[in-house]
DNA sequence: CGCGAGCTTGACGTTGTTCAACTAGAGTGG
DNA sequence: CCACTCTAGTTGAACAACGTCAAGCTCGCG
């Protein structure tokens, strides 16, 4: 796996682009990257947080870690996005964080980034839009565990798996059935009976852990029934 | 009830602390208070949202309109705080806003709001801290939901009203047992059945629609075992 | 080559919704 | 002011939806 730099990520990602040449000096400076393996733990539900997160390379999930030993996946984050962007302002973490494949993580001292927010109001507005994005996505969540049932809350999540994730009717993630059920809300069992029965109606085809999607708009219609 | 005027909100509230003089001007001149009679609808989810809202006075609730008729409260929001803040770079509505009580709603043209938070980095400031405070809500709602069952659903919802919407042990707010049920994400019969047994266990005491909680402790501990 | 984690399937039990019927109180129009 | 209606609240019983448990399988990794 190619180990990026802070510099290239910088210099590499519109994320960085509203900013000045000094400004991207002093990231760089603030800033390392750090390597996880897969299954690794990033960051840990109410450890406390002095960095900001950015990835990278690779894939995490980030989750929130119930009572009974269940464990409730809120987002899978791809590069080049921030995770847990609620840590700015907060001095313990809301979400537990692990890498589902090999990743990279770039990390950015929270000081500095509050300090850009402050100086730079374009950066703000984007950090701005960015809470706002991700909240439609607890909205959705919400709707999908609040009010559907199984068939709804599955293919909601088959949905976002495809179109959000991995971007393509092919979902060739290295997500298991049990994360699969942990994101849908969901059991394991449930997870795996409803993936084989949509594979025999032909919606979706399986292969191993690839799940090809066949038939988007049934499953579709699957989440506005509930 | 007291009619209020923009002028008294914004000299009074902390919210606008951060203003100068003209910025204090400029937003009593974009904005304006409606009045909104209980149960009237004040923003439909998907509408067009072209103003930021604000409590002033009274009860509203935001909602998510679920697909088979189902009503999902996500908030029930009391004077003075902000309303769907994510309309700020949003065009629609992401939930529905409605008037529990009789309620004052403030007004603020978009474009000037947009306009104060990229001149004013305190301003933009508070409101990602008021977002990221929002998403610490969603969270607790998104774990309510996804795993825990009956008894911790409610207790929560029970704990959310005291605790953060009346502030008070003695729940008075003129909530029906139907809109407990669509905030706890369970149905208004098991909200009324829950509410009977709790009363009858001594944990609260039931007076029409005043609840009042009497062992809070062990609410809180049914929210934790879930 | 063996072990463990992930996957799969069936049977069973629990949980909580739904349906139905009834009561009480609040609001409305004659 | 009274009758009427409609909403909110209440309770019990039946049923459906899902999770849980158990047992066996497969595949990848050490």
């Amino acid at each position: 796996m190619q180990k990026y730099s802070v510099k290239e990520i910088i210099d590499s990602s519109k994320l960085f682009g509203k900013f000045t040449k000094d400004e991207k000096e002093l990231i760089i400076q603030k800033s390392t990257i750090l390597h996880y393996r897969k299954g690794e733990s990033v960051a840990k539900q109410g450890a406390f947080a002095n960095h900001i997160m950015l990835v990278v390379e690779g894939l995490v999930k980030t989750y929130l870690e119930g009572a009974n030993e269940k464990n409730l996946i809120i987002e899978f984050v791809t590069p080049t996005r921030w995770v847990e962007l609620a840590s700015i302002y907060d001095a313990n973490f809301s979400l537990s964080v692990s890498a589902i494949k090999d990743s990279q993580i770039m990390f950015i001292e929270k000081g500095t980034f509050i300090n850009l927010i402050t100086k730079n109001s374009a950066f703000s507005s984007e950090i701005i839009q960015t809470l706002i994005e991700s909240q439609k996505h607890y909205f959705q969540k919400i709707t999908s565990l609040g009010n559907k049932q199984l068939h709804g809350r599955f293919a909601d999540a088959l949905l976002y798996l495809s179109q959000e994730v991995a971007q393509s009717a092919v979902v060739d993630l290295a997500v298991t059935r049990k994360e699969i059920g942990e994101y849908a809300g969901i059991s394991t069992e449930s997870a795996i009976r409803l993936l084989s029965e949509l594979n025999h109606d032909g919606i979706l085809k399986l292969d191993g852990k690839v799940i090809i999607i066949l038939k988007e708009n049934l499953l579709t219609k699957l989440s506005q029934i509930g």
